[in-house]
DNA sequence: ATGGTGGGCTCCCCA
């Protein structure tokens, strides 16, 4: 007796901006649960209502003022997870998880926004470079130490593209934040602490694959100089489950969108 | 070619 689980993730650049857009992502993806990041929204401004109405009404959120933020709705009943610990302790709302209870029993789910990184690739330079490595490092670590992790997906703007072909040019973009190499073999050490790469599951890695195109382009679609920084993971006892993929790339289109596109992974759990 | 665009929020940060 398995049971659908489809899980979106988008960094969705303003949740109380672009609130009108939900719909289009529920009606184009019909998942069970979205996972948001960049909300920029404080707690205490959380459109409360919006997800009950539109037929999500269980929520866990993070938010602060200005930056960050995220936010998981889901059409099914959920508990916050409070184990995780304040990644760089600097309280900054990159995170936030829950179990979801599955009729099969609970399914462990955590929602990232890992730090962008700035400019300049060098952690002396640029700090911001330094705390997106300490980031990854923390979360691999932590992820390493859970012995028991089962039953787990991780899903995010992990703000990396570790592969080759995640983005449209790979020795162009070797020295770029988002493809260096201390940040690539970053992810994918976090990764192996158990986890499968369920969108790569469906797409074989020498094909090109993007979920981020820039704002500073003409027209997006020509010139697609996109990168793959949102990631599906799930622990390899959901693999067998794995049992399609949407990368929503109509929605960079959609008006007033953000630059990242919505990333959907169904499982039956 | 070192720009370009977009969101939040305040006289500039961040992506």
């Amino acid at each position: 007796m398995t049971q659908r689980l489809r899980i979106a993730t988008w960094n969705i650049n303003s949740l109380r901006l672009r609130l009108p857009l939900l719909p289009r992502l529920i009606g184009a993806l019909d998942p069970d649960v979205i996972c948001l990041q960049e909300t920029k929204v404080p707690d205490e401004l959380f459109p409360v209502d919006a997800p009950a109405e539109l037929g999500f009404p269980h929520v866990a959120y993070a938010g602060m003022k200005g930056y960050n933020g995220v936010a998981i709705l889901s059409r099914i009943p959920l508990q916050r997870q409070t184990t995780a610990p304040d990644w760089c302790a600097k309280g900054d709302s990159r995170h936030v998880s829950v179990l979801l209870d599955m009729k099969s029993g609970p399914v462990e789910l955590h929602d990232f926004y890992v730090p962008a990184g700035g400019d300049i690739p060098d952690r002396e330079e640029n700090p911001k470079y330094g705390h997106k490595l300490d980031f990854v490092g923390e979360a691999t670590s932590w992820f390493a130490g859970r012995k028991d992790l089962a039953r787990t997906v991780l899903v995010g703007d992990l703000n990396i593209a570790p592969l080759e072909h995640d983005v449209w040019n790979h020795k162009q973009l070797l020295d770029v934040v988002s493809h260096t190499p201390p940040e690539t073999s970053g992810l994918l050490a976090w990764q192996n602490t158990r986890f499968h790469d369920a969108v790569r599951h469906f797409v074989p890695e020498d094909q090109k694959l993007y979920t981020w195109w820039s704002y500073r382009n003409r027209d997006w679609r020509a010139s697609n100089r996109g990168r793959r920084l949102d990631h599906v993971w799930v622990t390899p006892d959901l693999k067998d489950g794995l049992a399609s993929h949407t990368i929503l790339k109509d929605a960079r289109d959609w008006p007033q969108t953000s630059d990242h596109v919505p990333v959907c992974v169904e499982l039956e759990v």
